[in-house]
DNA sequence: TCGAGATAGTTTCCTTGTCAACAAAATGGA
DNA sequence: TCCATTTTGTTGACAAGGAAACTATCTCGA
Protein backbone atom coordinates (compact mmCIF):
# COMPACT_ATOMS: atom_id res chain seq x y z
CA UNK A 1 0.00 0.00 0.00
CA UNK A 2 1.48 3.90 -0.85
CA UNK A 3 1.64 6.08 1.71
CA UNK A 4 -0.54 7.90 2.52
CA UNK A 5 -0.63 11.74 2.20
CA UNK A 6 -1.53 12.90 5.44
CA UNK A 7 -5.20 11.14 6.12
CA UNK A 8 -8.09 12.63 5.69
CA UNK A 9 -9.77 12.42 8.70
CA UNK A 10 -6.52 13.75 10.54
CA UNK A 11 -8.07 17.00 9.82
CA UNK A 12 -10.11 19.02 12.42
CA UNK A 13 -11.52 20.88 9.67
CA UNK A 14 -12.97 17.69 8.14
CA UNK A 15 -15.13 16.60 11.21
CA UNK A 16 -16.07 19.80 11.70
CA UNK A 17 -17.74 20.14 7.88
CA UNK A 18 -18.51 16.42 8.53
CA UNK A 19 -21.01 17.06 11.18
CA UNK A 20 -21.94 20.26 10.00
CA UNK A 21 -23.49 19.36 6.86
CA UNK A 22 -25.53 16.55 9.11
CA UNK A 23 -26.85 19.16 11.37
CA UNK A 24 -27.55 21.63 8.49
CA UNK A 25 -29.08 18.70 6.18
CA UNK A 26 -31.28 17.96 9.06
CA UNK A 27 -32.39 20.81 9.79
CA UNK A 28 -33.31 21.49 6.24
CA UNK A 29 -35.08 18.93 6.12
CA UNK A 30 -37.01 20.01 8.93
CA UNK A 31 -37.69 23.59 7.53
CA UNK A 32 -38.96 22.44 4.27
CA UNK A 33 -41.49 20.11 6.00
CA UNK A 34 -42.93 24.08 6.94
CA UNK A 35 -42.39 25.31 3.16
CA UNK A 36 -39.68 27.16 3.56
CA UNK A 37 -35.92 26.96 2.76
CA UNK A 38 -33.06 27.51 5.39
CA UNK A 39 -31.95 30.48 3.27
CA UNK A 40 -35.47 32.31 3.38
CA UNK A 41 -35.45 30.89 6.92
CA UNK A 42 -32.08 33.60 7.27
CA UNK A 43 -34.05 36.35 5.67
CA UNK A 44 -36.89 36.07 7.52
CA UNK A 45 -35.31 36.17 10.90
CA UNK A 46 -33.30 38.88 10.23
CA UNK A 47 -36.31 40.49 9.40
CA UNK A 48 -37.96 39.56 12.69
CA UNK A 49 -38.85 41.99 15.03
CA UNK A 50 -37.69 45.38 13.22
CA UNK A 51 -39.13 47.47 10.52
CA UNK A 52 -38.23 46.91 6.97
CA UNK A 53 -34.70 46.15 6.24
CA UNK A 54 -32.42 47.09 3.32
CA UNK A 55 -32.20 43.79 1.24
CA UNK A 56 -28.33 44.92 1.04
CA UNK A 57 -28.10 44.78 4.69
CA UNK A 58 -29.77 41.72 4.53
CA UNK A 59 -27.29 40.31 2.36
CA UNK A 60 -24.49 41.34 4.55
CA UNK A 61 -26.46 39.70 7.74
CA UNK A 62 -26.83 36.59 6.22
CA UNK A 63 -23.95 36.10 4.50
CA UNK A 64 -25.01 36.08 0.54
CA UNK A 65 -24.83 38.74 -2.43
CA UNK A 66 -26.96 40.97 -3.41
CA UNK A 67 -28.23 38.90 -6.41
CA UNK A 68 -29.05 36.30 -3.97
CA UNK A 69 -31.12 38.37 -2.15
CA UNK A 70 -32.64 39.52 -5.14
CA UNK A 71 -34.09 36.66 -5.91
CA UNK A 72 -34.82 34.96 -2.41
CA UNK A 73 -36.62 38.50 -2.19
CA UNK A 74 -38.56 37.25 -5.28
CA UNK A 75 -39.13 33.64 -3.92
CA UNK A 76 -40.50 34.80 -0.46
CA UNK A 77 -42.89 37.30 -1.71
CA UNK A 78 -44.31 34.86 -4.19
CA UNK A 79 -45.03 32.66 -1.29
CA UNK A 80 -46.15 35.37 0.74
CA UNK A 81 -43.77 35.54 3.76
CA UNK A 82 -42.84 38.93 2.54
CA UNK A 83 -43.15 42.27 0.86
CA UNK A 84 -41.36 44.75 -0.62
CA UNK A 85 -41.95 48.29 0.77
CA UNK A 86 -41.40 52.07 -1.36
CA UNK A 87 -39.03 54.56 0.70
CA UNK A 88 -40.60 57.66 0.36
CA UNK A 89 -37.46 59.30 0.53
CA UNK A 90 -34.67 57.19 -1.75
CA UNK A 91 -36.52 55.79 -4.82
CA UNK A 92 -33.76 52.90 -5.07
CA UNK A 93 -34.84 51.47 -1.89
CA UNK A 94 -36.91 48.48 -1.70
CA UNK A 95 -36.81 47.53 1.88
CA UNK A 96 -38.29 43.79 2.53
CA UNK A 97 -40.35 43.35 5.26
CA UNK A 98 -42.10 40.26 6.40
CA UNK A 99 -46.48 39.95 6.04
CA UNK A 100 -48.20 38.25 8.52
CA UNK A 101 -48.01 35.11 7.44
CA UNK A 102 -44.56 35.47 7.66
CA UNK A 103 -43.88 36.47 10.65
CA UNK A 104 -46.71 33.92 12.12
CA UNK A 105 -44.18 31.39 10.62
CA UNK A 106 -40.73 32.64 12.32
CA UNK A 107 -41.45 31.47 15.68
CA UNK A 108 -42.57 27.76 14.49
CA UNK A 109 -39.21 27.41 12.42
CA UNK A 110 -37.54 28.66 15.51
CA UNK A 111 -38.73 25.84 17.75
CA UNK A 112 -37.56 23.88 14.43
CA UNK A 113 -34.18 25.46 15.04
CA UNK A 114 -34.09 24.67 18.85
CA UNK A 115 -35.36 21.03 18.73
CA UNK A 116 -32.26 20.42 15.85
CA UNK A 117 -30.05 21.39 18.02
CA UNK A 118 -31.07 19.66 21.33
CA UNK A 119 -31.37 16.61 18.65
CA UNK A 120 -27.84 16.63 17.87
CA UNK A 121 -26.15 18.38 21.26
CA UNK A 122 -29.28 17.59 23.71
CA UNK A 123 -27.15 14.58 24.91
CA UNK A 124 -23.80 17.06 26.15
CA UNK A 125 -23.63 17.92 29.47
CA UNK A 126 -24.20 21.95 29.97
CA UNK A 127 -20.55 22.09 30.11
CA UNK A 128 -19.71 20.33 27.13
CA UNK A 129 -22.00 22.67 25.03
CA UNK A 130 -20.52 25.61 26.68
CA UNK A 131 -17.16 24.34 25.79
CA UNK A 132 -17.90 23.49 22.31
CA UNK A 133 -19.63 26.77 21.72
CA UNK A 134 -16.71 28.91 23.70
CA UNK A 135 -14.42 26.92 21.09
CA UNK A 136 -15.94 27.84 18.14
CA UNK A 137 -16.43 31.37 19.32
CA UNK A 138 -13.04 31.54 20.24
CA UNK A 139 -12.26 30.60 16.39
CA UNK A 140 -14.24 33.57 15.32
CA UNK A 141 -12.50 35.74 17.12
CA UNK A 142 -8.74 34.77 16.91
CA UNK A 143 -9.28 34.60 12.91
CA UNK A 144 -11.45 38.06 12.63
CA UNK A 145 -14.38 35.71 10.84
CA UNK A 146 -16.64 37.93 9.37
CA UNK A 147 -19.61 36.67 8.04
CA UNK A 148 -19.56 34.36 5.59
CA UNK A 149 -16.81 35.24 3.42
CA UNK A 150 -18.42 37.18 0.34
CA UNK A 151 -15.94 36.97 -2.34
CA UNK B 1 -38.50 45.49 20.77
CA UNK B 2 -40.49 42.26 19.93
CA UNK B 3 -39.71 39.25 21.86
CA UNK B 4 -37.00 37.38 20.09
CA UNK B 5 -37.46 33.73 19.51
CA UNK B 6 -34.62 32.20 20.65
CA UNK B 7 -31.78 34.11 19.58
CA UNK B 8 -30.10 32.49 16.48
CA UNK B 9 -26.42 32.69 17.97
CA UNK B 10 -27.99 30.13 20.84
CA UNK B 11 -27.25 27.03 18.56
CA UNK B 12 -24.61 25.13 18.39
CA UNK B 13 -25.40 24.25 15.21
CA UNK B 14 -25.40 27.63 13.86
CA UNK B 15 -21.43 28.06 15.38
CA UNK B 16 -20.29 24.86 14.06
CA UNK B 17 -21.39 25.94 10.59
CA UNK B 18 -19.99 29.48 10.62
CA UNK B 19 -16.46 28.27 11.35
CA UNK B 20 -16.80 24.95 9.28
CA UNK B 21 -18.07 27.48 6.25
CA UNK B 22 -14.96 29.35 6.63
CA UNK B 23 -12.45 26.42 7.22
CA UNK B 24 -13.70 24.57 4.07
CA UNK B 25 -13.99 28.28 2.41
CA UNK B 26 -9.88 29.31 2.92
CA UNK B 27 -9.65 25.68 1.71
CA UNK B 28 -11.88 26.24 -1.35
CA UNK B 29 -9.24 29.60 -1.98
CA UNK B 30 -5.89 27.31 -1.65
CA UNK B 31 -7.35 23.96 -3.89
CA UNK B 32 -8.38 26.92 -6.63
CA UNK B 33 -5.02 28.52 -6.82
CA UNK B 34 -3.91 24.62 -7.79
CA UNK B 35 -5.91 24.60 -10.66
CA UNK B 36 -8.84 21.95 -8.98
CA UNK B 37 -11.52 22.35 -6.71
CA UNK B 38 -12.79 20.74 -3.27
CA UNK B 39 -15.27 18.21 -5.08
CA UNK B 40 -12.57 17.16 -7.46
CA UNK B 41 -9.73 17.04 -4.27
CA UNK B 42 -12.24 14.67 -3.07
CA UNK B 43 -12.67 12.94 -5.74
CA UNK B 44 -8.46 12.20 -6.74
CA UNK B 45 -8.00 11.57 -2.50
CA UNK B 46 -10.52 8.77 -2.89
CA UNK B 47 -8.14 7.41 -5.83
CA UNK B 48 -5.16 7.90 -5.01
CA UNK B 49 -3.39 4.90 -3.13
CA UNK B 50 -5.60 2.10 -4.99
CA UNK B 51 -6.63 1.09 -8.42
CA UNK B 52 -9.48 2.12 -9.96
CA UNK B 53 -12.39 2.59 -8.50
CA UNK B 54 -15.80 1.83 -9.58
CA UNK B 55 -17.85 5.49 -9.96
CA UNK B 56 -20.62 5.00 -7.94
CA UNK B 57 -18.08 3.44 -5.03
CA UNK B 58 -16.45 7.17 -5.10
CA UNK B 59 -19.99 8.76 -4.86
CA UNK B 60 -20.86 6.55 -1.77
CA UNK B 61 -17.22 7.25 -0.25
CA UNK B 62 -17.54 11.01 -0.56
CA UNK B 63 -21.01 11.94 -0.52
CA UNK B 64 -22.66 13.03 -3.80
CA UNK B 65 -24.67 11.51 -6.38
CA UNK B 66 -23.53 8.94 -9.16
CA UNK B 67 -24.94 12.09 -11.83
CA UNK B 68 -22.17 13.93 -9.72
CA UNK B 69 -19.08 11.96 -10.21
CA UNK B 70 -19.97 11.30 -14.62
CA UNK B 71 -19.59 15.16 -14.31
CA UNK B 72 -16.72 15.33 -11.79
CA UNK B 73 -15.31 12.81 -13.86
CA UNK B 74 -15.73 14.38 -16.98
CA UNK B 75 -13.83 17.14 -15.58
CA UNK B 76 -11.26 15.57 -14.10
CA UNK B 77 -10.48 13.27 -17.27
CA UNK B 78 -10.65 17.20 -18.96
CA UNK B 79 -7.95 18.48 -17.23
CA UNK B 80 -5.92 15.27 -17.53
CA UNK B 81 -6.11 14.34 -13.52
CA UNK B 82 -7.87 11.20 -14.37
CA UNK B 83 -9.00 9.04 -16.49
CA UNK B 84 -11.45 6.09 -17.17
CA UNK B 85 -10.49 2.57 -17.54
CA UNK B 86 -12.45 -0.26 -18.77
CA UNK B 87 -13.60 -3.50 -17.18
CA UNK B 88 -13.09 -6.82 -19.06
CA UNK B 89 -15.46 -9.11 -16.84
CA UNK B 90 -18.49 -6.38 -16.64
CA UNK B 91 -18.46 -3.58 -19.28
CA UNK B 92 -20.63 -1.26 -17.81
CA UNK B 93 -18.05 -0.67 -15.53
CA UNK B 94 -15.95 3.17 -16.18
CA UNK B 95 -13.93 2.53 -13.19
CA UNK B 96 -11.81 5.75 -12.87
CA UNK B 97 -7.98 6.07 -11.90
CA UNK B 98 -5.60 9.10 -11.57
CA UNK B 99 -3.08 9.91 -14.63
CA UNK B 100 0.45 10.24 -13.43
CA UNK B 101 -0.60 13.99 -13.62
CA UNK B 102 -3.23 13.90 -10.89
CA UNK B 103 -1.46 11.41 -8.99
CA UNK B 104 1.49 13.72 -8.53
CA UNK B 105 -1.06 16.97 -7.51
CA UNK B 106 -1.93 14.86 -4.63
CA UNK B 107 0.56 15.21 -1.98
CA UNK B 108 0.19 19.10 -2.74
CA UNK B 109 -3.33 19.10 -1.99
CA UNK B 110 -2.82 17.38 1.05
CA UNK B 111 -0.26 19.41 2.18
CA UNK B 112 -2.60 22.47 1.36
CA UNK B 113 -5.13 20.83 3.78
CA UNK B 114 -2.52 20.23 6.71
CA UNK B 115 -1.54 23.45 5.89
CA UNK B 116 -5.22 25.39 6.15
CA UNK B 117 -6.21 22.99 9.48
CA UNK B 118 -2.63 24.31 10.33
CA UNK B 119 -4.14 27.68 10.00
CA UNK B 120 -7.20 27.59 11.78
CA UNK B 121 -6.52 25.36 14.57
CA UNK B 122 -2.87 25.84 15.63
CA UNK B 123 -3.30 28.02 18.26
CA UNK B 124 -5.08 25.57 19.92
CA UNK B 125 -3.56 23.06 22.16
CA UNK B 126 -3.01 19.15 21.41
CA UNK B 127 -5.15 18.07 24.11
CA UNK B 128 -7.63 20.56 22.53
CA UNK B 129 -7.67 20.06 19.31
CA UNK B 130 -8.08 16.16 20.75
CA UNK B 131 -10.94 16.94 22.87
CA UNK B 132 -12.64 19.02 19.50
CA UNK B 133 -12.04 15.52 17.42
CA UNK B 134 -13.25 13.46 20.40
CA UNK B 135 -16.24 15.66 19.97
CA UNK B 136 -17.23 15.69 16.65
CA UNK B 137 -16.37 11.94 16.28
CA UNK B 138 -19.06 11.30 19.39
CA UNK B 139 -21.59 12.83 17.69
CA UNK B 140 -20.94 10.94 14.32
CA UNK B 141 -20.57 7.79 16.16
CA UNK B 142 -23.83 8.75 18.16
CA UNK B 143 -25.74 9.75 15.51
CA UNK B 144 -24.65 7.02 13.50
CA UNK B 145 -23.66 9.54 10.96
CA UNK B 146 -23.11 8.08 7.37
CA UNK B 147 -21.57 9.64 4.69
CA UNK B 148 -23.15 12.64 3.76
CA UNK B 149 -27.27 12.52 3.78
CA UNK B 150 -27.90 11.37 0.39
CA UNK B 151 -31.75 11.40 -0.13
C1' DT C 1 -27.31 73.88 -11.77
C1' DC C 2 -25.36 69.97 -13.56
C1' DG C 3 -22.67 66.21 -14.57
C1' DA C 4 -19.40 62.61 -12.71
C1' DG C 5 -19.32 59.24 -9.53
C1' DA C 6 -21.41 56.39 -5.89
C1' DT C 7 -25.09 53.43 -4.43
C1' DA C 8 -29.20 50.01 -4.57
C1' DG C 9 -31.30 46.60 -6.65
C1' DT C 10 -31.92 43.58 -10.74
C1' DT C 11 -30.59 40.65 -14.38
C1' DT C 12 -27.64 37.55 -17.04
C1' DC C 13 -24.42 34.06 -17.38
C1' DC C 14 -21.85 30.44 -15.30
C1' DT C 15 -20.96 26.69 -12.15
C1' DT C 16 -22.31 22.79 -9.51
C1' DG C 17 -25.21 19.71 -7.46
C1' DT C 18 -29.68 16.80 -7.09
C1' DC C 19 -33.38 14.16 -9.10
C1' DA C 20 -35.43 11.42 -12.38
C1' DA C 21 -35.47 9.26 -16.79
C1' DC C 22 -32.75 6.58 -19.60
C1' DA C 23 -29.61 3.04 -22.13
C1' DA C 24 -26.53 -0.66 -21.78
C1' DA C 25 -25.12 -4.60 -19.57
C1' DA C 26 -25.30 -8.27 -16.21
C1' DT C 27 -27.96 -11.53 -13.29
C1' DG C 28 -31.00 -14.96 -11.76
C1' DG C 29 -35.14 -17.61 -11.38
C1' DA C 30 -38.68 -20.20 -13.98
C1' DT D 1 -32.34 -20.89 -22.07
C1' DC D 2 -34.65 -16.57 -21.74
C1' DC D 3 -36.77 -12.72 -20.15
C1' DA D 4 -37.79 -9.74 -16.12
C1' DT D 5 -35.18 -7.39 -12.80
C1' DT D 6 -31.26 -5.12 -11.10
C1' DT D 7 -27.19 -2.53 -11.55
C1' DT D 8 -24.09 1.04 -13.63
C1' DG D 9 -23.16 5.06 -15.64
C1' DT D 10 -24.90 9.08 -18.40
C1' DT D 11 -27.93 12.75 -19.55
C1' DG D 12 -31.40 16.46 -19.16
C1' DA D 13 -34.23 19.46 -16.39
C1' DC D 14 -34.14 22.14 -12.56
C1' DA D 15 -32.54 24.86 -8.33
C1' DA D 16 -29.52 28.00 -6.08
C1' DG D 17 -25.80 30.98 -5.53
C1' DG D 18 -21.63 34.05 -7.19
C1' DA D 19 -19.60 37.50 -10.39
C1' DA D 20 -20.19 41.05 -13.20
C1' DA D 21 -22.80 44.00 -16.18
C1' DC D 22 -26.68 46.89 -16.15
C1' DT D 23 -30.44 50.37 -14.74
C1' DA D 24 -32.27 53.73 -11.90
C1' DT D 25 -31.50 56.93 -8.49
C1' DC D 26 -29.10 59.87 -5.48
C1' DT D 27 -25.07 62.95 -3.94
C1' DC D 28 -21.81 66.28 -4.10
C1' DG D 29 -18.42 69.40 -5.77
C1' DA D 30 -17.31 72.79 -9.34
Amino acid sequence: MPKQPSDMGAHLGYWLRYVSNHVSHAFALKVEAKGATVAEWAVMRALYGSGPVAPSEVAAQIGVTRGAISKLADRLVAKGFAERTQSETDRRYQALALTKKGRALVPALAALADRNDAEFFGHMTKAERKALEAAMKDLVRRHGLRSVPLN
